[in-house]
Parts: structure tokens; C-alpha cells; sequence
RNA sequence: CGGGGCGUAGCGCAGCUUGGUUUAGCGCGCCUGCCUUGGGAGCAGGAGGUCGGAGGUUCGAAUCCUCUCGCCCCGACCA
């Protein structure tokens, strides 16, 4: 492609909106431009590297076995009141009406479309194992888009889904897409991580994430220093806390904390750390309430605290209610008294003499000990993984990161299955249903993310097997037909060989163009210019490490070919 | 959804506090010509704006007031 032929608006400036290099380098590049918030057009050199992405995610689900659909984003929002995910989503759906009246949706995700899909299609067991998948557009209305390509509300996906007759096909799929996502990220060249996941709103049991390092990323990661634990801080557990060692239970004394209704003011004030006190939090669901403990220095993770209670929705219960069930403002409920289902997160269980609340104004018990003082009704897992706290596995310390999330795996099991009804005849003849998973990979992530981790100060460094075009010849000088006409015939000969090639054929001085050359990213750039006219040579300059090659017109074929190995054998 | 900030030429910004010498300005980009050609050159000339929108105050509004729309950040939320 010649550049004066296609449509590359590179800027001098970061754009005012951007926050994040990515998304700054992506519009600077002339990549993409915003239309709205959280929506963005892909110009032809974005669009050249979607395009490679997509082509590796193809080959790889090709070559493992599934097939490519294409279902459609417009559907019914009947599908989803069946499978009960509209409350799930919420405003995250983007519904509208069509003209008959009928509620529709675009699809943020395919599990229903495919199921009510295959529910006709799939009645033996003679027709699975199967997998499908489709690479489409996916609508969410993000509560605040950010980070340009990163978090948008209308993205591109490839969601595949399989189809097994029981669980041991179901775990040799799902690991057959795990294989196939790190071979798709290891081909695009990206460093990533996998971690244990929460299944969120698609439900199912197991998941795991695929995770790139980045502090910019809006996912916290826990990770071993030691062994391969690592999960996401909304699944991840720590090791259980040791006892504390003190063999004398002190005697159970009420304390005066006027105005004193956070863990912060209460410790400071009595002159003991935050983790020897109790935090009682009282939860709501469903029209009841629940209290629950945790250490003063842990926080609740209300994703465990919801699963454990078989919950979609909990949250912190109102001012009016705590005052009603404690008998004192919000900051000094306690469990000893309090007469409402408690839940203690396993870690209170080894507290001894700790701090709790007095369930009276301006009151806090000190000494408190479990089982003499108080009874809970459930010890369990229900809180947040803090930076002390030591690997479930081998009880290293356990290290607290960032990533972006770029693909996600899920065991579904049955859950649409049952709710839509898509069941098949096993050998025997008896009705199952099929039990099913997901496999999501964020194609505008991948790009974003790529660029977080590959650039430098002049701009974009794109590996090789994204990059949009392989090569760029540069002349320095269009207006001296030597560099113009060389440039041209390698420009032609490139493409001839298959190499993928943009020519700078715009009128400009030779920094500018470099300096556009390094914004862009292309892996190997190729200058015309005073090296070629006093020597005959052409210099060769590899984006990623800098190196200059020096070549003659006739070996330049093939020093290229060689170098762009080299390049994707990284 | 709560809190904060910002909307002035294609992009980046100043002007607003204290309304009037601003015919709305600067840098980049764009157009024409000259000149220059290995790291975002220089000179000269030029095009481009209903100052986000609506209403109000005033002799007079980019500037003050009200409403509204859009965008960004922090938080909540999030396959």
C-alpha cells in the first residue's frame, strides 16, 4: 500500500480524552478515532491489525477442531428472561423496542442464542463432542466506558461454546480451548498470565482468566511469589490465619469509644492494631439480613459473601435497618447479643481477645472471644485476599498485581442447558441435558494490550505477527526521482514476494517521515536515501531492537524474508 | 448511579476571575508560492469558528445566571 493511496492521520499530540498509553498511541497512530463515548472506528491501519488477530484466532480454533459460525447480535430479550441473566447484566443489556412492540436486545454474550440454537440441532450423543465458535461484535453499556479500546460498549469477540455429553468430555474440551488460548497468545507474541477466576455472571463452576501484567489494568491479580498459585482477587483465597498464642482468655470488659464508629478511630483510640479487632457488618438480600465478621484490618468480598448465600445481588444494609437490629447508630454493631444470623470469615475464627462492637452507642467490648462470648451460625471463606497473607498452596507469601483481562474460559455445565432445555439421547436412549462451556477472547483487548506492553517513547513497537504491515520503505526525498523510482521497485519487488509493505510516498522531509515511521510501529523499516545514492546500499532498521542492517537492491528480498523469521520466531 | 473537572478552527490550548481595543487569539495541521531534504525545517501569503446547545440578565455576553447535551477523571459496578 502506498501511504498517499490510504488513510493515515498520525498526530503530533496526545489526544485530550486519552488517559492510558494504549489508547493515547492507538489514536496518535491513526488507528482508531472515537465517535462516542466508548465507541470507536477502526481506520485502516487498525482495522489491518484486527484483521491479523482475528486470522490467528481462526487458523488456531480451526486447527483445534471447532468450526466458525455466525450468529446474530440482534435478539429476543424473551431468551434471556429464560435464562434469568436480565437481572444479571441489568443496565449493562442494551435493549430497545422494535416496531411490532417486542423488547430486544444486542447480544453482550451468545450463551443463550447458542443453546436455543442447538437445543434443535443436537439430539444424540452421536453429534457431540462439538464446538463452535463465531468472531462478532458485542454490545455492553458499560456503566463508564474508559481506557479507550480497553473498556468499550461495543467491542469485537470470539465466544465459542462445546457441547459435551457429560463432564469428563466437558473437561477435555474446556482444556482443549485452554491449549488453544495460549497458543493464540503466544503467537501474537504477548506475555500473559492465568489465573483462577469467579464465573461472574455467566455462572458455571470452574474458570480461569488470561491475564496481561499491566498496572494499568483494571483486574487485581494474587499471585504465589512461590508456587503457581494464581487467581483473581475475586476468587482467590488465602491460607488459613495461624491462632493467635495467647492461652489466657481475659475477662470480657465494655469499653467507651464516644463517636468512635470506624475501625480506623476505634484502634487508634484504644492503642491496639486494626487486626485485633472485629468488623460486624450487617448485609441485606432477598427481605433479610444477615451479619457478618470480619478481621478489622479484611475486607468482605461480597462475590464469596453472595455465592455462599446463593445470592445474585447483596448489599450493605441501610442505615435504619442496622439501627434497628444493633440498637445503636451505624459503627458499633458486635456479635454478642445480636439476634441475626451471623456469618464469621474463617480467619475471626483464630482471633482471641478481640475488639467488637457494643451494639450500643458509643460502646465497644474488649476481650471478646468466639464460642465463650458469642456463637455464629457459619464459618466461611468471605473475604478479600490483603497483602499479608500467605498462598492456600504452599503458604509463601502471596503477591497482589494488575492485568487486563483479555480471555476468559468457563465450564457452564448445565445451567443453559437446563433452563432452555437443550437436551440430547444418550446410548440408552435416556433424555440429559448437554453439558456445556464458554470461551471468550477480547480481540480489541489483545491489540490494546499489546501496546501497553510494546512501545517506547517514539510510539508503537508492534511484534511481527500484528503488526500491520511488515515493512515500510521510506525514500527520503520523493522529489529526486532516484530515491522515488528505487524506492517504488523494491516497494513492487516486496510485494511481489508476499511481504507486506507500506511505501511512504508522501512529500515530506526525512525526519518527519521518521519520526511518523516510529509512531506507527511497522518491525522493519527500509530508508532510500543518501547511503543508496554514495554507496548503492539501503538501510534496513528493525523497529523493535534498533539494529540497522545495510543491504544492495538485489540481496534485499532476501535479507527482509530473513529478518521477518527471525522476527516471528521470538 | 455518587463525587470532581472540562466543552473556544481538524488536533492541542489561551482568553472567562473583574462583560466593552479581540474584527475571538496562539501552536500544530491544512491550501498557494519560494526554499529545503537523514530525525516532526524556514519565509511569505491564505482558508477554516453560529466560543457544545437553549433560554435569561444587559445598551453590549466566549465571559454573568438558569436549564440542557456531550466528554474525561475518581468511586460504585463490570463475561
Amino acid at each position: 500500500m502506498k501511504w498517499t493511496q490510504t488513510l493515515i492521520p498520525t498526530l503530533k499530540e496526545d489526544p485530550s480524552d486519552a488517559e492510558v498509553e494504549s489508547h493515547k498511541l492507538m489514536v496518535r497512530s491513526g488507528m482508531i478515532r472515537r465517535l462516542s463515548a466508548g465507541v470507536y472506528s477502526y481506520l485502516p491501519l487498525g482495522i489491518r491489525v484486527l484483521n491479523k488477530v482475528n486470522t490467528i484466532i481462526r487458523e488456531e480454533m480451526n486447527s483445534a477442531g471447532s468450526v466458525e459460525i455466525l450468529l446474530p447480535a440482534l435478539q429476543s430479550l424473551s431468551l434471556f428472561e429464560l435464562s434469568g441473566r436480565i437481572s444479571a447484566f441489568g443496565n449493562d443489556l442494551l435493549c430497545m423496542k422494535d416496531r411490532h412492540g417486542k423488547e430486544v436486545a444486542l447480544s453482550p454474550t451468545h450463551e443463550e442464542v447458542i443453546t436455543d440454537l442447538i437445543k434443535n440441532e443436537l439430539g444424540s450423543y452421536k453429534n457431540m463432542p462439538l464446538i463452535l465458535y463465531q468472531i462478532q461484535t458485542k454490545f455492553r453499556d458499560e456503566a463508564r466506558p474508559r481506557f479507550g479500546v480497553l473498556r468499550s460498549r461495543e467491542f469485537l469477540m470470539k465466544d465459542a461454546y462445546s457441547f459435551d455429553v457429560d463432564t469428563d468430555g466437558l473437561n477435555v474440551s474446556y482444556q482443549k480451548m485452554y491449549d488453544t488460548y495460549c497458543r493464540i497468545l503466544n503467537r501474537c507474541q504477548l506475555d500473559y498470565l492465568i489465573v483462577e477466576a469467579d464465573t461472574g455472571v455467566m455462572g458455571g463452576d470452574v474458570s480461569h482468566e488470561f491475564m496481561v501484567p499491566n498496572s494499568n489494568g483494571e483486574d487485581v491479580i494474587v499471585k504465589c511469589s512461590c508456587c503457581d498459585y494464581a487467581a483473581n482477587l475475586e476468587k482467590a483465597v488465602a491460607a488459613q490465619t495461624e491462632t493467635e498464642e495467647e492461652s489466657i482468655l481475659e475477662e470480657l470488659k465494655e469499653v467507651s469509644t464516644p463517636k468512635m464508629s470506624t475501625i480506623k478511630d476505634v484502634s487508634n483510640f484504644l492503642g491496639i492494631e486494626p487486626k485485633k479487632m472485629v468488623k460486624t457488618l450487617i448485609y441485606s438480600y432477598n427481605n433479610t439480613h444477615v451479619a457478618v465478621l470480619v478481621r478489622g484490618d479484611h475486607d468482605v468480598n461480597e462475590t464469596k459473601l453472595a455465592k455462599l448465600l446463593s445470592q445474585d445481588k447483596i448489599e450493605l444494609a441501610d442505615e435504619k435497618t442496622v439501627v434497628s437490629l444493633t440498637n445503636s447508630p451505624v459503627g458499633f454493631a458486635g456479635p454478642i447479643g445480636l439476634k441475626t444470623h451471623i456469618i464469621a470469615d474463617r480467619a475471626v475464627s483464630t482471633m482471641k481477645n478481640c475488639v467488637v462492637g457494643g451494639n450500643k452507642a458509643d460502646t465497644h467490648i474488649i476481650n471478646a472471644n468466639m464460642e465463650r462470648d458469642f456463637t455464629v451460625n457459619k464459618i466461611a471463606d468471605i473475604r478479600f485476599v490483603g497483602k499479608d497473607d500467605k498462598c492456600p498452596k504452599c503458604k509463601e507469601l502471596l503477591t497482589i498485581s494488575r492485568g487486563i483481562e483479555i480471555g476468559h474460559v468457563f465450564k457452564l455445565g448445565t445451567k443453559y442447558s437446563k433452563t432452555l432445555g437443550a437436551k440430547f439421547l444418550d446410548k440408552t436412549g435416556k433424555e440429559n441435558p448437554i453439558v456445556m462451556g464458554s470461551y471468550g477472547i477480547g480481540i480489541n483487548r489483545i491489540i490494546a494490550a499489546t501496546i501497553e506492553r510494546s512501545h517506547d517513547k517514539d510510539g508503537i513497537i508492534w511484534p511481527i505477527p500484528l503488526a500491520p504491515y511488515e515493512v515500510l520503505v521510506v525514500p527520503v526525498n520523493i522529489n529526486d526521482n532516484t530515491f522515488l523510482d528505487t524506492a517504488t521497485k523494491i516497494y513492487d519487488q516486496l510485494c511481489k514476494d508476499g511481504v507486506e509493505v507500506l511505501l511512504d510516498d508522501r512529500d515530506h522531509r526525512p525526519g518527519f517521515k521518521f519520526k511518523d515511521a516510529d509512531l506507527i510501529g511497522i518491525p522493519i523499516r527500509i530508508t532510500v536515501g543518501k547511503g543508496y545514492k554514495e554507496k548503492g546500499e539501503l538501510e534496513i532498521k528493525v523497529r523493535s531492537n534498533n539494529k540497522i542492517y545495510f543491504s544492495t537492491p538485489e540481496n534485499l528480498v532476501r535479507e527482509i524474508k530473513t529478518i521477518i523469521t527471525s522476527l516471528h520466531a521470538k
